[in-house]
DNA sequence: GGCAATTTTGCATGGTGTGCAAGTTTAGTT
DNA sequence: AACTAAACTTGCACACCATGCAAAATTGCC
């Protein structure tokens, strides 16, 4: 009866692959509309003639334009984090972050990623959009959080921890698009070296003591 | 010609002033009617009849229903961060934004505040609004930062300070927007005091070392 | 091949956000 | 007080967004 866009369960087989390819046709197009007149500077329509559905179908799968060009930087984050959940609880948290996030990512992705980060600087409702799913991102580390840290640990310290967590990925992150003025594609290496770099300075407190 | 609705500049008094009593009132409005119908619950039309002007006047004014009712929190932030300017560059950046953001704060407008944050958890709209607005506020503290860093702190270090630092902001908000249920209003205090609390994590690192 | 469940689609509808031009108010001038 | 120029408000038009609904097309399965 209703069109059962997100299951989550990927019990079924046959139906199921042919939504996940109508909804990554869906994001290709954005995307490429997206490069091509700016985000923001296309319509529902156009997206639907270019991903060749109609527009009642685009909107049974994403409810804008924003959700469909950001499917990759949710789909990332909620991989990353789903794999953070398998590991040992013993683990630091700080390493778990960055082997789960700094794990395997080809240069491909974090090209993509980059770009449509970069997108976010010409268009608020994008730039908002993303947001929220870090936010998203957020909410499920800290759940993870609760697992591994002493019983001492309140909740002001899993928030303030998981926030601080999710800025340090972002700042790597967005240190990787700022080195990517167009086109150019980032070593996976240098975004890890990043993430290493400021999960390195929230641990230490930012060497807020050394003087210089 | 064209409405002159930020200028920034208050050079101008008479007619300002007549402007931020009207922008204020359309907050009301827009407040008083998401307590009663809930946030996404009533339309431009409705808003506009509630402040007592036409649709079109409240579009000149604000983008969305959404950005009327992040108003107080906007101006919070920027009043906040505008105050960090003032402070003398050898303070330690943490104590800097306890006193700014900790600082002087009535009761009601705490209160407020934390209602509006609250409001974000029953609509997605206003919970990306107000993601933006925080993230304008790391942006400032970005800039500010910079002239208070030595000079080999890259921009990595900043923005993940300034990130950090923000998130432990919003972990002390979302503690004291908890703890408000609905109705009861939390002491300035409280929220001094989560805030100092999450810097205190942040500033040591999380107490990463001691595995309690 | 046929049937039931699922998915796509068109249509209708109510809401959003903005350009434009005409009207109204306001501050300042003489 | 009357005048004027600038600033503000308003109505209207228009393109676009987002969703409910029901008919039509497709798909998986026996």
């Amino acid at each position: 009866m209703g069109v059962n866009v997100d299951s989550g369960v990927p019990l079924e087989g046959r139906r199921e692959k042919n939504k996940v390819a109508t909804r990554a046709a869906m994001t290709a197009a954005a995307l490429r509309l997206a490069r091509e007149h700016g985000p923001g500077g296309f319509t529902v329509d156009q997206l639907a003639v270019e991903a060749g559905v109609s527009r009642r179908t685009f909107f049974n799968y994403f409810p804008s334009i924003e959700a469909a060009v950001t499917l990759p930087v949710e789909e990332f984050l909620e991989e990353s984090f789903a794999r953070l959940d398998e590991r040992s609880a013993d683990e630091p948290i700080m390493d778990a972050v960055l082997a789960t996030l700094g794990g395997d990512i080809s240069q491909e992705r974090l090209a993509l990623l980059c770009e449509i980060y970069q997108m976010g600087a010409d268009d608020a409702q994008l730039e908002r959009m993303q947001l929220q799913i870090w936010r998203q991102a957020q909410q499920s580390l800290e759940d993870g959080l609760r697992h591994r840290l002493p019983e001492s640990a309140g909740e002001l310290t899993v928030t303030a921890l998981a926030g601080s967590l999710i800025a340090c990925a972002q700042a790597a992150m967005r240190m990787a698009a700022t080195q990517t003025p167009d086109g150019e594609a980032p070593p996976p290496s240098a975004f890890r070296q990043q993430l290493l770099e400021s999960l390195d300075l929230l641990r230490t407190g930012f060497n807020i003591n050394s003087k210089d």
